[in-house]
DNA sequence: TCCACTATTTATCAATTGAAAAATAAGCTG
DNA sequence: CAGCTTATTTTTCAATTGATAAATAGTGGA
């Protein structure tokens, strides 16, 4: 009974889709560093396989960081965060229950942190993108609902937007990166950061108005 | 006129120090998988000299954590926190400044992230230490100075204390990691994350009492 | 059924890696 | 100055790496 050697052929198009999905995962597991060797065999195939697809071992990174940052980002949310028909405070429950349920995973955690790590630019994009649409867009909301939207954004509101959602973003380094026991809700997490949030920015605010 | 090969020989203890001091800044700089002999060049020494100092690369890579986390602590600090001469906001304000001074710095944050990624047991130790030593510490003094000290640490609370603790932590990483535009003034940021964490946390503890 | 196309594997290379062994030289002690 | 100790370098190895070239085998079309 010889060892058929079972050689899966598929089309080209529907194999690279399969190595960059897969890459993620791996690289999100194993680090950039890993070999590709390695990858290979976790993908079932030989490594020199992936030569075809992609160039170079750089070459399939790039994709892999494009796969986890710019496909994952859903354009309601920008809709979501601008809907006065909703409290903001709603707006920011239902939008931070939802943005980190795509982030807080595993792959896109370690990636956005290894990828960070190696000064990738790729990285500093996502978070000027992060600032406009999020940051700044919700710091406009809170103050909007206050009717304290007389002045342009000044940075110190900006920056403790950032202070915000670094905490948030931080629950999810301690549960995927760091595997320490959080809070079991993550909802708690987020309905006080809120609450923190449109607080102390409307108090940042009356205070710079002198 | 012969090239003399400069041989500097230095005593046993001295040579160690300087290889584990250099490396921290070595592998922040470039990582962990980083040759042992772009870390000799950088050493101004051969390769092969790191074996007599250090019997495997890991174990020179784990004397480079030893020298970040632990020694970088001051016990100071433990008393500082609960010295009720001071206002808890006095303490935070001097305690984060100097807190931060220490790990708002290129190796201590990337030598953090990167063991984080690897999965290194020491980080999870760090982070423990930080629980026990600041989260508690600091959520059970703010609760005295505002008499709502009567009942122990509730988990919620705890939580919200990492909460901040973490947008703090996150100003560094957007600092010395992401080399972003930060708000220039360091105190702002923890002045802010000061005022919030002491009120949100009486918020939530006088919601919980009933 | 045969052929052409190409997805996949086998074989291979040169460079880099961590590590060990052997050779050398600095510096102390007598 | 002789001689011993050991810090440091030179030499070398086997394993692993990213990458290429050649050989092989599925698959669809004539």
């Amino acid at each position: 009974m010889p060892h058929k050697s079972v050689r899966q052929r598929l089309p080209y198009d529907e194999r690279r889709e399969q190595f960059v999905e897969k890459a993620v995962q791996f690289f999100a597991r194993e680090g950039f560093e890993s070999s590709t060797r390695d990858l290979a065999r976790s993908l079932g195939v030989t490594q020199p396989l992936l030569y075809r697809y992609f160039p170079s071992k750089e070459d399939l990174i790039r994709e892999v960081y494009e796969a986890v940052y710019l496909q994952r980002w859903r354009d309601e949310w920008n809709d979501l965060l601008i809907d006065r028909s909703k409290s903001v405070t709603d707006r920011l429950n239902l939008f931070y229950t939802q943005y980190t349920d795509v982030i807080f995973r595993d792959d896109w955690m370690r990636i956005f942190l290894f990828s960070g790590l190696k000064g990738i630019g790729l990285n500093r994009e996502y978070l000027l993108f992060i600032r406009q649409n999020l940051i700044e867009v919700i710091t406009r909301e809170i103050l909007a609902e206050h009717h304290v939207d007389q002045m342009p954004l000044s940075d110190d509101e900006i920056e403790f937007g950032w202070t915000i959602h670094g905490g948030i973003f931080y629950y999810g380094v301690r549960l995927l990166i760091y595997n320490m026991a959080v809070h079991p809700d993550k909802s708690f997490v987020i309905e006080n950061s809120i609450q923190a949030w449109t607080h102390q920015l409307v108090a940042i605010r009356k205070h710079n108005l002198n």
